[in-house]
DNA sequence: CTGATATTTAGCTCATTCGCTAAATGATGC
DNA sequence: GCATCATTTAGCGAATGAGCTAAATATCAG
């Protein structure tokens, strides 16, 4: 750990974990896919896509940047994708939050 | 209520505050102006901008968004404007990370 | 009132993001 | 192999966001 350093700082890595899971969180498509995913345990790419007003390249898109962001998982199951979600990823959400408390 | 709301809904106000407060938070600067301010308790908006590497106007930006999000206060004292962080708004984050715990 | 200080507002440019449609990929069934 | 189903990739146009500089506003000191 290096001195002196900032109380807001993490590792490099964690900030931008960090980020990308916000920059992910940030529209509320993607907040709804991964509720979606969640409640249902796993979904498909069509299950999902089905759900949304969005035409499915626009969901895939969305899957590809939760993706990216380490909340979701997917696994090849025969021809379809089924997504799961990585809560993990949501700790370091928390974790920031934690700064704030009381 | 709504009979049959689906339960990752909230009413129309709180979607669109959490939908602010995570864009406003989406941004690293701000994310750190917010922190800034939380540990500093409260600071002017001189203070804020002399910390960071953008050019004033920009930050100035960042506090306003921040502000749109219910995120932080001002108060003018003098020619100086003084923010202070409003912990209320990060609630909402909690609150909705709170659908994936367990 | 005048000048200085603190901060915001206006307006521009560049990059990214979001939606779309059309085309490509990959697995399965005959 | 050929057709079909499930999904992604490519690429485009419109909208949004972030940075900047320059100008405007507001308060205080004399």
């Amino acid at each position: 750990m290096r001195s002196g350093a900032d109380l807001t700082e993490g590792t490099a890595e964690k900030l931008a974990a960090l980020d990308a899971v916000v920059a992910a969180l940030a529209h509320a498509a993607r907040r709804q896919i991964l509720m979606t995913i969640h409640f249902r345990g796993s979904a498909s790419a069509g299950e999902i896509a089905g759900r949304f007003a969005h035409k499915w390249p626009t969901t895939t898109r969305h899957l590809r940047v939760l993706e990216d962001a380490g909340l979701v998982q997917q696994e090849r199951k025969g021809r379809s994708r089924v997504y799961s979600v990585d809560k993990s990823r949501l700790a370091l959400v928390s974790e920031w939050l934690g700064w704030f408390e009381r």
